[in-house]
DNA sequence: AAAAAAG
């Protein structure tokens, strides 16, 4: 079988890692990057090799510190932390970074059917085979159980058989039909089971299907797109860029993306050549739309990735903006889909001015943590921090030598700070934030995922949505104050079906978040220190009246169907269905609102009230939990 | 209270 990815590219593949400028991004040419992630390290086509995405496990070595005792090192044989060190940084000898980035087409393969099921591969993703998926909403169409079910074209097939998705994640056997019938959606699964595809694959197919004939994406001096894909941060509008180009690779789908501090004038270049699927950032978006660059007025499309985020209060002004005003047709009219880890209960209520009749979903028993990432507290004096960490990176090099670490810390200059530390203490480190101009942003971000600098020290910026293979360690230096950013830092390990291991250090001012963190780590089966379950007790008091009980303590900060509130009265059903009879439909037996692949331990709809007293009202629909006396 | 997002 010919395979055009490997030909055409065959004569040019460098040598060495390659950055692409954004202005030559698309190019018809055939150096376009595709992630890490789901390049091969081998070009052949095997069973054993290779480090794609749903590849196996790297986290043999941590799995064991879950049940290590919590008060040893991070060594596997549980040695001390050894202040000589065998193997110190020195910044001044040439370091050959670890994981060769292969981005290129030619590593990549058409697979036969005939992939062994046995294989590794699917092994790991088996991880996901247990995961409850709660659907609410009407009419909501059947899941599948093979992308083969879907009737997507050849091209988009042959695509995501290219990337080596072999078979559907929960949250894409759920969203992709929902998706695929044009309903809108809320769709909460777990960080890293594979939301980007759940909803490129079917804006893609029906790009494909519904508009193609229309030429829309041909040059024009305003771009019209189809698509619109809003991110909240640069770095992840352009990752979702690379992986919906793969996707759409060969179907004549033109995919661009906008975001800022890169040139305008390349973008805008990029935009003339035809677009019909456009990723951007809020901010940049607005900006080309005044500028009448882009108009909204042929969305049939609008995906919102980590739409709780998109709708909290730094962001809900701009995307209310673009939305509403700016010539977006309105929802009922274009298909709105919105995808988190995590749906605060005030979130989902907001963004339900942007769904119409929508289907909620919710895959996975929390809001992140899949078993599959063995989370640790330590309590650790503000000032004895550093020297912590220090401890802790010298333990973990001895056993773990070309683990990444990501280090989350709560402000851009603590990061700056911080990262000269570790540098200075001999570890090769780096660090991204928002004070960074983009082009050391990007080569910050390329200098950790290659090896070069397995350390990254961040900020917020790089919490959510990235997709780095080999993170085998989520450090929060400093805890967020909000637990669903902690889901989506820690989620940062643990993706595809690998394992990972995230280490917080708590210190006293993290009080109010004790609470949050006990009922999540107790949901992900976390072995709870003691001295913790003190801190949660205090965290009852602390915010009896405050924001953080009301609004993150756990109880209510996403992961279910809102609506589902039997006597929800800042909810009217009925109201977005347009029909005032459903709404006694929905109060009888036929309920909207289900629950799939349940497990022993997981709660039915029936449970609903006992939601409001435990962990799993994360997983509601708000729409039920309003009722239960929270507010 | 901080970070992100336009320049």
């Amino acid at each position: 079988m010919t395979n055009p990815w490997n030909e055409s590219t065959r004569s040019s593949r460098p040598t060495r890692p390659t950055y692409l400028p954004p202005h030559l991004r698309d190019q018809p040419t055939i150096t376009i990057t595709i992630p890490a992630s789901l390049a091969r390290s081998s070009p052949r086509r095997g069973r054993g090799g290779g480090g794609g995405r749903v590849r196996g496990g790297n986290g043999s070595g941590f799995r064991g510190c879950r049940t290590a005792n919590p008060s040893r090192s991070y060594g596997r044989s549980g040695e001390n932390f050894s202040e000589n060190d065998p193997n110190p940084y020195r910044p001044n000898v040439m370091r050959q970074p670890p994981f060769h980035i292969s981005e290129k087409f030619d590593e990549l393969e058409v697979i036969d059917d005939d992939e062994d099921p046995s294989s590794d591969v699917n092994n790991n993703m088996n991880a996901y085979d247990e995961t409850p998926v709660e659907t609410s909403g009407f009419d909501v169409p059947p899941p599948v159980t093979l992308f083969s079910e879907i009737d997507f074209c050849s091209a988009l097939s042959d695509n995501i058989k290219r990337c080596k998705y072999v078979k559907p994640t929960p949250i894409q056997r759920y969203a992709i039909p929902v998706a695929m019938a044009g309903r809108d959606l809320m769709a909460c699964a777990q960080t890293g089971s594979g939301k980007t595809a759940a909803f490129c694959f079917p804006i893609i197919s029906r790009i494909l299907k519904d508009y193609h004939h229309l030429k829309s994406s041909s040059p024009t001096m305003m771009a019209c797109p189809l698509a619109l894909i809003l991110a909240p941060t640069r770095e992840l509008s352009c990752q979702i860029h690379e992986e919906t180009k793969k996707f759409s690779y060969k179907t004549g789908v033109k995919v661009v993306v906008a975001y800022g501090g890169a040139p305008i004038v390349q973008q805008f270049r990029n935009l003339e050549k035809g677009v019909d699927i456009l990723v951007a950032t809020p901010g940049r978006l607005v900006d080309m739309i005044e500028r009448a660059k882009v108009s909204l007025r042929k969305v049939k499309y609008l995906a919102l990735d980590e739409g709780d985020r998109m709708l909290d209060m730094g962001f809900e002004p701009q995307v209310r903006k673009i939305v509403q005003q700016m010539e977006m047709p309105p929802a009922g009219v274009r298909q709105t889909m919105l995808f988190s880890a995590t749906f605060p209960t005030e979130i989902q209520r907001l963004a339900s001015d942007f769904l119409s009749n929508y289907i909620f979903l919710a895959a996975g028993k929390v809001g992140s943590s899949t078993d599959l990432i063995a989370q640790k507290v330590e309590y650790v004096h503000d000032v004895d921090k550093k020297i912590h960490l220090v401890n802790l990176l010298r333990a973990q090099r001895a056993n773990e030598k070309h683990a990444l670490t990501l280090v989350f810390v709560e402000t851009k200059r603590g990061a700056d700070a911080l990262q000269h530390w570790l540098s200075m203490k001999g570890f090769p480190s780096i660090a991204i934030h928002g004070d960074k101009v983009q082009m050391e942003r990007e080569r910050a971000l390329r200098s950790f995922r290659s090896g070069l600098t397995p350390i990254l020290v961040a900020t917020d910026v790089a919490a959510r949505g990235l997709d780095i293979p080999h993170v085998a360690h989520v450090i929060n230096f400093d805890l967020p104050r909000d637990i669903s950013d902690y889901v989506h830092r820690i989620g940062r390990t643990g993706r595809a079906g690998k394992s990972g291991l995230a280490t917080a250090f708590f210190c006293d001012k993290n009080t109010p978040l004790a609470k949050a963190l006990v009922e999540l780590m107790q949901e992900a089966n976390q072995e709870i220190p003691p001295w913790l379950n003190q801190y949660a007790e205090t965290s009852y008091a602390y915010g009896s009246g405050g924001m953080q009980s009301s609004r993150f303590s756990g109880i209510k900060f996403g992961g279910h169907d809102y609506r589902r509130g039997a006597n929800n009265e800042s909810y009217d059903y009925s109201k977005q269905l347009g029909d005032s009879t459903v709404k006694e439909s929905y109060a009888a037996a036929s309920s909207p609102f289900s629950l799939h692949n349940s497990r022993a331990d997981y709660p039915t709809s029936s449970q609903a009230d006992s939601f409001s007293d435990g962990f799993y009202s994360h997983m509601l629909d708000y729409r039920s939990v309003v009722a239960s006396g929270w507010d």
